[in-house]
DNA sequence: AATAGCTAATGGTCTGACCATCGGCAAATG
DNA sequence: CATTTGCCGATGGTCAGACCATTAGCTATT
């Protein structure tokens, strides 16, 4: 004997969605037949539907607009609107997100430095000429930083890396953005910025992957320090 | 003018319920009102109460036991939760998965041999000792070996890498299960194994970082490598 | 003292109804 | 003819009440 699986008609109802979205049957930007239909094909009171449906929509695999009907998201960011709620953060976990951060940022770097493209390469560089053009413009600096840190993750073409690092990202800024009133970006910190992607660019054109590596990783450092100041403070 | 904000009601009670946790009025293991008590308290139907649990149960943060009632569960695994339908493998992505467990397995290492306690070493030593002891036994051998390398994650005193490592290894695992019948565990493979394992321990021991991040790297690619060739396959 | 059976409480599900909002169509308007 | 206005149906959002399955705890039987 073993213990009978007891099936949930929500969770059951999950799951065929989320396997229909899976397998690309249900494709982003799609529309689900009505509430009151997807009942009778589910055989299933509304209740229990519309539970299913507003876990998915939670989990940002779908949205539902009144009047209109239920789409799937286009966005395959399911995890960046999962990890809205940013009640984890107690101290130490920020600490540790940190970490992973710095983790992910220098690792994606030495495999960037491998397997990035001249396309890849050369956005870099046009993110780098933004931050140049933005050294007076603290957002359009801070965009380009971003967008650079980004362009890397993603010449690692590797997609659950690149998640891992916008997700982390995405709970620091929320983070720095709720704490830190403005981002003291002075003008010396943002030329030394500057200077440090220009070396991290450099050794990724060079691919040379330890180099990215260190390089990153000193960036880092020396950009996050006064973040663990507050976090300590 | 500016858009006029569109609450819902279910969301409203997302937001008080996940405000409670988050303060710690309602710590782990604390049970929640029945439902029924609840909508009169919210002034709410029970469907946006239901569906407000629900979404929280699909968080992690609640738990719902027929006949006993609604729980606040004690693991405050939020984010790996949240991460897990952050990836719905589909083919290259388990690529990626796996890169993605090599890396943080071996960074993993560095940072437990700097950080590793007595007892975190000790642990270690005693699932070494259940692999030795489970040699013929490939069940044992690989509960060990598993208990083995979440060790070492948990060594890092990080919550966060160890869930982003368990999270990984439990979608691998997941799927070489499916995959695979068997875990093709020959004996000289499993003694190699074994090894592998010595050679990391001793290098936390020693607090050797680099060593460590160098011997676990290697043990992943050797027992690995069948896994990546059944992935092109 | 241990077991079997009963009862109340609780989460899970279903049904039907009503409301607010949105898209589209037709009539009114210039 | 082009534009606006008003209406109507469809749809998601919410509510209330009912029934079911399971669980815990009590009670009576053994």
């Amino acid at each position: 004997m073993r213990p009978v699986q007891r099936t949930s008609v929500s969770d059951a109802i999950i799951a065929q969605i989320t396997d229909l979205i899976e397998r690309n049957v249900l494709k982003p930007g799609d529309r689900l037949p009505p509430e009151r239909e997807l009942c009778k094909r589910f055989q299933v009171g509304r209740s229990s539907l519309r539970e299913a449906l507003r876990s998915l929509s939670m989990m940002g695999l779908l949205e539902g607009r009144v009047g209109e009907g239920t789409f799937v998201c286009d966005k395959g960011q399911y995890v960046e609107r999962a990890l809205q709620w940013g009640f984890l953060l107690d101290g130490k976990k920020l600490q540790d997100l940190s970490e992973t951060r710095m983790m992910l940022e220098s690792q994606n770097a030495y495999l960037a430095a491998e397997r990035a493209t001249p396309a890849d390469l050369a956005a870099m560089a046009d993110a780098l000429a933004g931050m140049a053009e933005g050294l007076a413009d603290a957002g359009r600096f801070l965009a380009s930083d971003l967008q650079f840190h980004l362009l890397i993750a993603r010449a690692t073409h590797n997609s659950i890396l690149y998640s891992l690092l916008e997700t982390t990202r995405n709970y620091l800024q929320e983070w720095i953005k709720e704490s830190l009133a403005e981002p003291s970006l002075a003008g010396p910190r943002a030329e030394l910025s500057l200077a440090q992607h220009r070396q991290i660019l450099a050794a990724l054109q060079q691919r040379d992957a330890e180099a990215a590596r260190q390089a990153m990783a000193a960036h880092i450092r020396s950009s996050s320090g006064d973040l663990a100041e507050k976090v300590r403070g």
